[in-house]
DNA sequence: GATGAATGAGAATTCATTCAT
DNA sequence: TATGAATGAATTCTCATTCAT
């Protein structure tokens, strides 16, 4: 693409590349470069609409977030007004340990590079927020609370531990914490 | 310090070095270099004993492993038999997201390392076990179980947000989730 | 501003801010985005104005070339026709190595600046010639040429070396060149 | 030379090449990239012993003052006691700006690079002292300290024109300074 | 005329790692 | 065993310049 053609589309592209290589290559391997290949548009072009590499690991935040947001919607579609709670929940962990593994791990990094980024922080809060709002909507608040927590370490020690989370364990401790 | 003269200690004093400038510049920042200044030791004493960057995280995570082993120890000696669970954990929370921040994020940041090193899995998933051992000595496994998982949730969430937790929030939460 | 409005003074408003990017930054530091910057103008304005780095540099070079004109002017005026050359020209050096050591330092780079650009040789000559032919209106040629000297001699000296000259200094220079 | 292979001079000539660059693309041009090339040594080789550009620079500098301090010896070896200033420092002068050309401009960069670098202030300011010092040794303080401002200004000028000074003119003016 | 997206080139730096000493 | 010189590879970032709009 010669100098002047304009690509409208071209910064959400970048952006959109940027999840990838983190999936591919973690938050640390997030560089210009790596975007640039995998948006399969050149060096420069990541840089002047990035200009750091802060502003193109927000971008890719921001992005997952909507991911995650969609994905969230979607779980609450699949539950009945009066579905369990507990169950459903495990289903939602279970997936993510497993065939969605991937996703998740980018997600959990992304929302741990606030940890030392605080022009993150506002992006992760809401990021963690986003559960227990779509929990509230079904139990109280404090249970809510909980158990966003509680997917929050679930969540973490499966990814770390590489292996998918079984439903039964998942479940026992969500009912143990909804005090069924 | 020339050369031949022996110094036992230099390959510890070069992990705990590693730590430091984890607190200090994350993991990502954890070069040879860095470790070498901060520990006070040549360049080649670095890559001598720990040929790879990897040694030198995996050096610094056995290294916090051990402080958050002893932390814990220290934390359940304050502990009566018959002390009321939620009050004192809430009370271990607090203090890591307040006085104790700098160094929570260290450890949360090498806990977290493990997501994409498989070489670091064990070490990582033994030091989320140490806290749930301590807890199974106060109550039922189950409920164990459940808080280790809302106190990593907990910190996690309370360090990204760059505040303290509030004595009664942590305590609330606790309390539901073991049922008293 | 809209396309399409005309804005008469904006090239002048560039040049005069591609001065105070030097004085800030330096001849290094003189670029088409820090001169956009300081002029609150977009960068297409600064490019389409001076096509190039050199272009800006010389439209800098030449307002710098008027503010020195002025300011030998008004401190001509300030002199008597019978005036102390000696103790009066010690002035103007005082002046531009203490308050006005900002200025004289722009003015310095862009001068030597035509060292290794040969478009600017006629300007900077110019800029040396302004001071020699006001000196020349107060003594014979001779001696306005061995003050312009100096003057150059010194300003130098003093800028580099950081700390204002001493009109006693200066004035006992100055006395022996001219020979009173 | 494959690594391992300690090569001593090293660091000596990347200085000396850098030199070179000056002469060639000016204090600007004086990069990491460029002294290489000119050193005929890898990238990370100049960057390992000169790790900033501002290293690089002063020690251009240093090894260019040196060559200023032969410079002048050379040329008060050539001076009888009783030699007649005026004529031999004319002499000095028309050969800077003559044959001497590159070299002059090149010390002359070097020495202004001051301008904006306190870090260069103290080396810069032993330069200029060095003529002072040797025509100290043949004229009275007070002559010695004009002569060199008027060398400074003579050379600056002459430099910027391009065109070599006429003997005539330059001892005109020193002889003038020198009140003889 | 005015603008800013686009891009290739190159800048300073930092570093893991190797290996002669 | 211990060291640090050496080096290639990458990284972030800055820019002049071009050119469709």
């Amino acid at each position: 693409m010669p100098k002047g053609v304009v690509d409208p589309d071209r910064r959400d592209r970048i952006a959109r590349a940027a999840i990838e290589v983190v999936a591919t290559a973690g938050v640390d391997g997030l560089t210009h470069r790596a975007a640039a290949e995998a948006a399969g548009v050149p060096l420069g072009s990541t840089t002047y609409h990035f200009s750091s590499r802060e502003d193109l690991l927000e971008a890719a935040i921001e992005k997952a977030k909507l991911d995650w947001d969609a994905f969230l919607a979607e779980w609450e579609t699949g539950i009945d007004r009066d579905a369990d709670l507990p169950r459903t929940l495990a289903g939602l962990v279970v997936e993510m340990t497993g065939p969605k593994r991937e996703q998740a791990v980018v997600e959990y990094e992304l929302y741990v590079a606030a940890l030392r980024r605080p022009g993150l922080q506002a992006l992760s809060d809401a990021w963690d927020e986003a559960l227990t709002l779509t929990l509230a909507r079904h139990t109280d608040a404090l249970t809510a609370d909980a158990l966003t927590l509680a997917v929050d370490g679930l969540l973490l020690r499966s990814l770390i531990r590489g292996v998918p989370l079984r439903m039964d364990e998942a479940e026992a401790i969500f009912r143990r914490i909804a005090g069924d």
